[in-house]
DNA sequence: CCAATATATCCGTAATTCCGAATATACGAA
DNA sequence: TTCGTATATTCGGAATTACGGATATATTGG
């Protein structure tokens, strides 16, 4: 509710393959931290944290410190809207990258 | 149901301010032809043709021809998910971008 | 066939986005 | 304080996307 996310800025972040995983593994698990994403998506951890900063810019998601760890989950204030547009597109999403919902290695 | 679209796909065309207004005038009005798009939303015709051919190359819209005149509308086919995504965002898109309703200034 | 109108495509350039190795920072443990 | 682990940021270059004037194409009417 407080975001000042507009449709264009979430669509933008969903727009690319592993921002849209990113938002998908979130979507499902409450929490996951980035040690868990850097090996479910295979990706540099660099580029991983980078997308993960720009959802973090765009209030899509939110971090929480836990000691060295972070963990990231969709920020609760994301209006009505927005929160219906990801949970509509995790299905299809999902699907379309191949995302298997993992247990968590860390923590 | 017939489209080959992917939630990534969805998302690229729509995080774009000119692409997001395209569809939201077609959600709204059933079809709509080109130049009553280009004097909607002020930009050269030739990139409103350009978004416009994007649009159909993901097969998000469909155009039909009438003599000179092009009228897109959404594709008919679109899968459930894409319509829902496209109807959630409809209104925070309008506002965002300034829509007005406009009625029809050519056919 | 010719002119006029509506729309599409081309193309060179500008702007944006993306990548990942290297490096920096933050924290806990010893 | 120093080390090791987890994560973030920097930065230069590659790749993608956007722009819009100029031009091409399509269609109707004369």
């Amino acid at each position: 509710m407080a975001t000042n996310l507009s449709a264009t800025k979430l669509c933008k972040c969903l727009g690319d393959d592993l921002r849209l995983s990113l938002v998908c593994l979130m979507d499902v698990q409450r929490e996951i931290c980035v040690c868990d994403l850097v090996d479910a998506l295979d990706a540099p951890q660099s580029t991983i944290s980078r997308h993960l900063a720009q959802l973090r810019q765009c209030e899509l998601v939110v971090a929480r410190r836990q000691g060295t760890w972070m963990h990231y989950r969709l920020n609760p204030e994301l209006p009505e809207w927005a929160l219906t547009v990801i949970e509509t597109l995790a299905e299809p999403a999902r699907a379309q990258l191949g995302l298997r919902t993992l247990a968590p290695v860390c923590c």
